[in-house]
DNA sequence: ACAAAAGTGTTGACATTACACCCATGC
DNA sequence: GCATGGGTGTAATGTCAACACTTTTGT
């Protein structure tokens, strides 16, 4: 054994309604203070990587309630040289929240938390660059195979707005009537039978996800893929 | 910082004509001196990970070249309490090795390597139970989306052994005419024009993965899937 | 010639794609 | 009544699953 360090660091992201966004930070401790980073920190003694992860969260968003949010391990980031006080494994996680639950705010351990759209982020200290990438391939991937994206809305949400997500983070043009035929027909995607009103023109039905149906078909062999 | 040690653990997996195996080790070391494990190690100050990798492999199969195999990393297992000596996290790796170019023997770090089935596995040290769980799925998850097979069969293979390794790693009974019209489809399949004479039966087709055939389909949009 | 494993095609069911117009709402 | 975004069906194509017999080899 010998001197080192555990960071986790989080890749957050969330949908604002128009596309898909990231949490950077501005670091408030040396190496590279004031630099643009991942939310992270080291891990305490006697945490573990789930409540570090909560903590992390809590601090750059504000959010009271811990548990509304999604948060998987992408994979440990080992490097004798990425950190110059010498080695320290960073264990990246993505975390998918919903934005108008989550206000960006300064605090101990933080400071200018910020959402960023994919094109606009700005060089980030360390490794957290490789960290992005990883994470990005990971949400892609997540999105195809698992229905994690309504971690990204409001528990009531349209079919335009669905849409919306996946063609923010797939980055392609969906076919309407068939993406809308395609999920409409999971059994665990349940029209509310209320409507929403946004704008001036005519509202959107608002569907919600039933995760016990999910998880039901899960366990008969369904596998969900968009 | 704090006190604590890194290790590199790894599921190793190969196939011996019948089935899937994976390598286990006996441990050198207090705690549990003797106990089966997974092949691992402390990361050394001054090593990378893809360097513990490889002198693990090197370890516990004696194989010289160590650029022959594949790895993956896994994710990091944290665990306030999984070590009885304080805090040790222990990055998990999946590497697939060519069964006949490996030969498991005692070294320095491990004694009585050995091969076991699927269903024949002891109870392991630590949480390494849950890492073999995690490898499995990843295991399963990299042969539906990803051509590694290769990894663990010789240069020169036959259908009939492809498809024995994806149904005993699948856990599943494929029909051969569907595997083999799909699989001798891929452009990266290439008939070798050799036959196999393992028995005094009619011998099999040979056929060779070529990687860069792979690589140039997949730049262009092509996507595996068994 | 026989035992054992290798090899081969077709059909029906189902899933995916492509595509253009009407509807509901607030101003 | 108009501007804007919400909502709908069908036909063609491609993909996947089911299924049984012939061929090659060594002894």
């Amino acid at each position: 054994m010998f001197q080192l360090g555990i960071s986790v660091n989080c890749a957050v992201y969330a949908y604002d309604g128009e596309s898909h966004k990231v949490l950077l930070i501005r670091r408030k401790r040396a190496p590279f203070e004031n630099a643009w980073a991942l939310p992270g920190k080291l891990i305490a003694p006697n945490d573990d990587l789930d409540a570090t992860v909560a903590r992390i969260i809590k601090a750059s968003t504000g959010i009271k309630d811990e548990d509304i949010f999604y948060s998987r391990q992408i994979r440990a980031f080992v490097d004798t040289d990425r950190h110059p006080f010498g080695r320290v494994v960073s264990i990246a996680y993505i975390c998918l929240v919903r934005y108008t639950e989550f206000e960006p705010q300064d605090s101990d351990l933080f400071s200018m938390p910020k959402w960023f759209a994919e094109d606009k982020i700005p060089k980030l200290v360390f490794d957290h660059d490789d960290i992005i990438v990883s994470s990005k391939r990971r949400l892609v991937d997540s999105l195809r195979t698992k229905p994690i994206v309504f971690q990204l809305l409001n528990k009531e949400f349209s079919l335009p707005e669905l849409q919306s997500v996946y063609e923010s983070i797939l980055d392609t043009e969906l076919d309407k009537r068939n993406f809308r035929r395609k999920l409409r027909d999971m059994p665990f995607i349940e029209d509310t039978g209320f409507l929403q009103k946004v704008h001036q023109y005519r509202p959107a039905r608002l569907y919600k996800y039933n995760h016990e149906t999910f998880r039901a078909m899960k366990a008969k062999g369904y596998v969900f893929s968009l």
